[in-house]
DNA sequence: TTGTAGGCGTTATCAT
DNA sequence: ATGATAACGCCTACAA
């Protein structure tokens, strides 16, 4: 390449680099590039990391791809590392949470920081992050000396849905929750229940589901045909379980809104392909994963990543109506 | 860490990597193995793929993440990847189709490969594929010297649903069609005309509309009210649009199935968590995947990679009954 | 304004 | 059975 255009490695270098302004003539820069172009020179990346010790690329963990929310999370994380001239891999976490498979172990590339999306706090341990810029998203905020931390205000986004709900006149709530043990699923069942009990109301059965529409279905099912009186609301910890709940509440011949409200969580478009479209809270997903590769970013270059708790929005829409 | 082990680089190098039998003794390989575990020490991949000219890691590249689809062939190509020790680098196309900016100008992984899922043919050459092994999965397979390709049985498949309307008793059929050129729509256009020309049926009207379901029930709501008998039956090119065209016909106050019946094309997550639950085509997602990877390692190792068209599977459900 | 040279961490070849 | 050594391609001081 070098012999091509004549020069020398190090005027190719310093004119591919884009800082030879000064240092090499015009008329030799234009001949490297020219060069460049006929040979269709591509940089060796490899050889480039090994010298800068850096790899421009960030790893992001998520715990399943096919869930919406993630890949938006990863459109927003990439996004940012575009702009920055960085990279992002994904790494999908093959337990979902627990001790996931050390994506260092086998041959992948090499990365300078780890974005891990609502995973378990240990389920990193085991990612043997060696030392790596670790940011969390959505995940536990508690440990002070910990890694920076992107979070959802995800009690808050609770406390209005069920607010919401009470503002109907909704009196007896179900609270559809996920089986995840993972923190963002925790914090919700203690806000619905804690904001119950502001209101004066008795606590919420709590049916437990995988997150599948299936499954959401069984647990609507379970809820509605209960002992005791029929609840007038599903409230569920996620758009597909509410999915599931309306399924399951049509079931028993009933009808959504008239006679079973029905409220999601994310924000999927999910949300709006249903009929009626879903009550939920939206959840600013690209935002999030912008905000960790920022964060990512400023631990990279020893700035401090100051923690960062994201509002939700509440989306009324057609599934949530005024108790019967 | 040689120093630390007390031998010589090149014994390290033998014993990490696992080639060491009869050339290391057991003492040396375990003082290194002891070693290396209490230094925390990991490979510098930089360094590797440098000396190795090669990088062990595959570039995916992928209109948008977003649609399920391409989650599932991630997933798919991502499960093959590393069961040879391979990484896969997701490259969402930011035009979704249309020449893509070049990944390979920034910053990012380097590759051994591409493998280019329902991209056109010419979207590829702004990738400015130079030289790199690529597969192409979901396009059209028109060229004979070119990529090898991972193709599913799309006419097959459309063909199939057709007939199961047909055989229905429907006689007005309304083709709700993506607006996107790419090959895999174009097939699905030609295949449902040539099907109900075979059976003797008119050619169906043809209602165009973007990936959403907002567009979708738009287009349904067009079908529906065009002049002429109404069809009785709307064949959607996509189970997004099928979620709009449901919401179309309740909006007309038609009935899903009784009045109308709907199909989709895709069996996404979606089409069960409708209600009723979407007739569609299964895409065997993952497996394209599996299959592309598995195409362009057999590239990367010189072999030939013959090109295959995996079937589709009909799934009849709720959302398609007889003819009114 | 341009060229020379050294080294990043790894693997492979050859010598010991 | 083990060690010395030379590359891989790039960037960057420093020398010319």
């Amino acid at each position: 390449m070098a012999r091509v255009a004549g020069v020398s490695q190090a005027t190719v270098s310093l004119v591919l680099g884009g800082k030879w302004h000064g240092r090499v003539s015009e008329r030799t820069a234009q001949a490297v590039r020219d060069a460049a172009g006929g040979l269709g020179y591509r940089p060796n990346l490899a050889a480039r990391s090994l010298r800068l010790g850096a790899t421009r690329t960030a790893l992001l963990v998520v715990p399943a791809l096919t869930h919406e929310y993630f890949a938006r999370v990863y459109a927003g994380a990439a996004r940012v590392a575009d702009e920055h001239g960085f990279g992002v891999v994904l790494y999908p976490s093959p337990a979902g949470v627990g001790p996931a498979r050390d994506p260092f172990g086998s041959a992948r590339a090499a990365i300078d920081g780890v974005i891990a999306s609502s995973m378990a706090a240990d389920a990193l341990t085991g990612i043997g992050d060696g030392g790596l810029p670790l940011v969390m998203l959505d995940s536990d905020p508690g440990v002070p000396g910990g890694p920076p931390t992107v979070n959802l205000a995800v009690a808050d986004g609770m406390r209005r849905i069920t607010r919401h709900l009470v503002a109907l006149g909704h009196r007896r709530i179900a609270h559809i929750a996920s089986d995840v043990d993972a923190w963002t699923f925790r914090v919700r069942t203690d806000a619905v229940a804690a904001e119950l009990a502001a209101a004066g109301l008795p606590a919420p059965g709590r049916f437990v589901s995988a997150l599948h529409v299936t499954a959401g279905r069984d647990a609507a099912v379970r809820a509605l045909s209960a002992p005791g009186p029929r609840p007038t609301a599903l409230l569920c910890d996620d758009d597909i379980l509410a999915a599931g709940a309306c399924k399951g509440a049509r079931a028993l011949g009933l009808r959504v809104p008239d006679d079973v409200s029905v409220s999601g969580f994310d924000d999927l478009s999910l949300a709006t392909a249903l009929d009626p479209e879903l009550t939920t809270v939206r959840l600013p997903a690209e935002s999030i994963g912008e905000h960790g590769m920022t964060a990512l970013l400023a631990l990279l270059a020893g700035r401090p990543a100051p923690p960062v708790e994201l509002p939700l929005t509440l989306v009324p829409r057609a599934s949530t109506a005024p108790a019967p």
